[in-house]
DNA sequence: TATCCTTACGGAATTCGTAAGCATG
DNA sequence: CATGCTTACGAATTCCGTAAGGATA
């Protein structure tokens, strides 16, 4: 066994069985990879792959027993040289995070012009995506860190730690009616809505208070970001709800007015996500730190162990 | 890096760093063993190990780093040959059990020959230890299955599961005076005690019962097993303490008489632990669950993940 | 001086890429 | 017939063990 032939297998999986294919992203020729294959079967005494004649079409039941594990011993490997490179290469490096659009946008800009600052030589990366892509870059180490509202750890293999606590804001045009008096659900719920899709940016908690309410809003428009609400806003196509973040001192907007609703919507979360049982390099666990101060270091080191429920730090 | 020299690294701290000792142990020569080490070395781009002129004498600090790693893919290595072993060898194969002495004589006996007679192609390993013996070879993978009655998963890389509750019984001989009436500390306290060495089989609880009541039993002779305690009540050395199972109807004795002792002493759990994160053998689980019928495979399996305490199944 | 690690060297085994072969959609 | 995996083969590389060298207790 070696870790070519794992590399082989891993990304035999990810290119939907296309040798060629793997190949070429691993730097090698075709009649290599096959070969790789082959041996590890041959050593395992299993076959990993289906074969259809002399194509691959899916993986045996072997195969699926054995992909975990291969998986996780090339993610360890990589855990073994970010070891050593905490003292080769001290604090320079690549760091990469995958956050939302609301994270990326609102809540990060501050802890990633702090980072920068304290940290020159990390080349810092930063990939956008939903939560589901967020949480598969996670598994395959194509991030470190992942930053989203939405429950990240339902995979065992990645722990989440809480960060900080939101809610929502209702947004409208200047001198729009329901400035006039409380804001209600009630009253809410007799205008058009705008507000984020499904699944993001608490959405669900959103859905869940009207309905618990017994009311039916009629959503005119849905978007991934609070920018795009804030713009149909503007136009009068209706009621914007969105994250309180989005229209903070540094984020207002000369023609609309945000009330807080606090007592509308259902408190959220936003959680920090790393892989259970994985290393990072130092500064990694230090740009957590400057994103929320409470975790630190030996928090997250300690939730990656996570022999309990450790991962639940305080607030 | 390559598996060869991650075992040559494990090798070289596990034998005191003696690379002509490592050579033998990896049936390899020892030229070999030190450049296999040097090129992991060179690779990762730090020594792991200290070097005394031409001795190496211990772990470097980005050895200490790199251990853990080097171990956990070994392993690693190992829980993925066993996943495919599954299908290549169905119900045969080896597996390796840890117990203290009280529950390989006395608790384990059964459970063997059950298993035995529903798995006669697994040969069974069983290895007598201490429960710090008993961590140390699940740690190191000599042994897949520990069984102790004392906390044995202090360690994060470890899951305990608690098999069954026992409680302590007082063995005296025939006639003896503390027969007559209801026994209590206080009457205990007042004759020679005979019981097993400290952390063993639950003498912490019993020193513990005796220290909260403000008494100081007279300890005349302490054992690694209930067998010699008998064997000392027998000869009239003082008054056993040991755990009931050990005098229950299979294991009595022609002249010597058992008083349940479950209202001095606390109630005392015995564990079953194995490896986080580690892969067995489909038979190991069914052993656990012969042995504890509540902790199923998927039980188990469950713990070994274990995102959160989900390790503490009803007993 | 005995033990133990490193360096040097040569043969053997492995590895890998090119080219040809063949099955599938 | 284009794509894609396997087999075949030869060259290059790597690997590994023996033998010699040097340092330490």
């Amino acid at each position: 066994m070696n870790f070519q032939q794992l590399r082989s297998v891993r990304e035999a999986v990810r290119r939907g069985f296309n040798l060629t294919e793997v190949a070429q992203a691993l730097h090698t020729s075709q009649p290599g990879v096959s070969r790789q294959i082959r041996e590890l079967e041959d050593e395992l005494g299993v076959e990993i792959f289906v074969r259809a004649g002399k194509r691959l079409t899916g993986l045996t039941a072997p195969g699926v027993a054995v992909l975990p594990w291969v998986e996780r011993l090339l993610l360890d490997a990589e855990s073994l040289q970010r070891a050593s490179q905490e003292f080769t290469q001290g604090q320079s490096g690549v760091l990469s995070v995958a956050a939302t659009h609301s994270q990326a946008r609102y809540a990060l800009p501050t802890a990633v012009r702090d980072f920068r600052a304290t940290h020159p030589h990390v080349r810092l990366q930063l990939h956008q995506g939903s939560p589901e892509q967020i949480t598969q870059m996670l598994l395959t180490g194509v991030a470190d860190i992942g930053i989203a509202s939405h429950v990240l750890a339902e995979r065992p293999e990645l722990v989440a730690l809480p960060c900080y606590r939101w809610t929502h804001a209702v947004v409208v045009p200047e001198g729009h009616a329901l400035l006039d008096g409380p804001v209600t659900l009630e009253r809410l719920a007799d205008y058009p809505v705008i507000t984020y899709d499904t699944g993001l940016t608490g959405r669900d908690s959103i859905d869940g208070a009207f309905s618990r309410a017994g009311l039916k809003p009629e959503i005119v428009l849905t978007a991934h970001d609070a920018d795009v609400i804030k713009t149909y806003v503007d136009l009068d196509l209706g009621v914007g709800i969105l994250a309180s973040i989005a229209m903070d001192e540094d984020h207002a907007h000369p023609r609309l007015r945000a009330v807080d609703a606090r007592h509308l919507f259902p408190i959220n979360t936003t959680s920090v996500a790393v892989r259970r049982g994985g290393l990072l390099r130092g500064f990694a666990y230090e740009f957590v730190e400057t994103f929320a101060s409470h975790l630190t270091p030996d928090v997250v080191r300690a939730a990656q162990q996570a022999p309990s429920d450790t991962q639940q730090a305080p607030l």
